[in-house]
DNA sequence: ACATTAAGTGATT
DNA sequence: AATCACTTAATGT
């Protein structure tokens, strides 16, 4: 874990720092596919993304989903920290997207680090202001976007976090993700095709122009 | 060869 | 952009 942590977090954190969170923190390896969080959770840790990516999304009371972004290596999840700062439920759902290695964190650590460690703070407040800015943008193209620019975003992004041109989903998972219908994506996925922008096959996506 | 699942398409709202 | 109804193509048994 120590040599993980040097590795992702070094340039980031002092020595005693890192040398803490290898202490406290607990190692974690979670498989693609897995709730982290779910809505309604009261979060009592905080994890540190070493490796992987993970998708935020919202969900509806019947269950319908809608994606909202993805956080990667180097990233926490900044729901978790406004919830534990305002003991307060989760309101987002964290979905491992690909295999992941992360390092939990208690809540009442990362608090008292804040005052500690500089780097940390200045790290947890970095890593909110991003999150926020990335939530804006999830607000713009849901407002703003027509459907094919939020399709090519979403594609753009899932292909980003997996470090693959290549994409292994079905249109019916992309319209549960953005929350439509499977023919609107089938139909937004053809255009993007003969634009000559992505390259379709069953079950996967090649991204063209990344 | 047949059943199942993913993807493509026209028409309608 | 959503839904329906139907076709075509790929894949599993």
């Amino acid at each position: 874990m120590l040599k993980a942590l040097t590795e992702h977090y070094g340039y980031l954190f002092e020595d005693e720092l890192i040398q803490e969170i290898s202490q406290i923190g607990i190692y974690k390896e979670i498989p693609e596919g897995t709730s982290l969080i779910d809505i309604g959770d009261y979060i009592k840790s905080m994890p540190l993304l070493v490796e992987g990516a993970i998708k935020i999304l919202r969900e509806d009371e019947k269950g319908d989903e809608l994606v909202l972004y993805f956080i990667e290596q180097g990233d926490t999840c900044a729901m978790t920290l406004s919830c534990c700062i305002g003991r307060a439920k989760s309101e987002i759902r964290a979905v491992a997207e690909t295999d992941t290695k992360l390092i939990m964190i208690p809540v009442e650590k990362m608090e008292s680090w804040l005052g500690k460690y500089k780097t940390w703070q200045h790290f947890i407040l970095q890593s909110y202001h991003n999150r926020m800015t990335e939530l804006l943008e999830a607000v713009d193209t849901i407002a703003f976007l027509k459907m094919d620019e939020r399709l090519f975003k979403y594609i753009k992004d899932k292909a980003m976090v997996n470090h693959n041109e290549v994409i292994n989903v079905t249109h019916q998972e992309i319209a549960n993700d953005l929350h439509t219908s499977r023919v609107v994506i089938s139909r937004l996925l053809k255009k993007l095709e003969i634009n000559g922008r992505i390259i379709l096959n069953r079950n996967s996506i090649k991204i063209l122009d990344l």
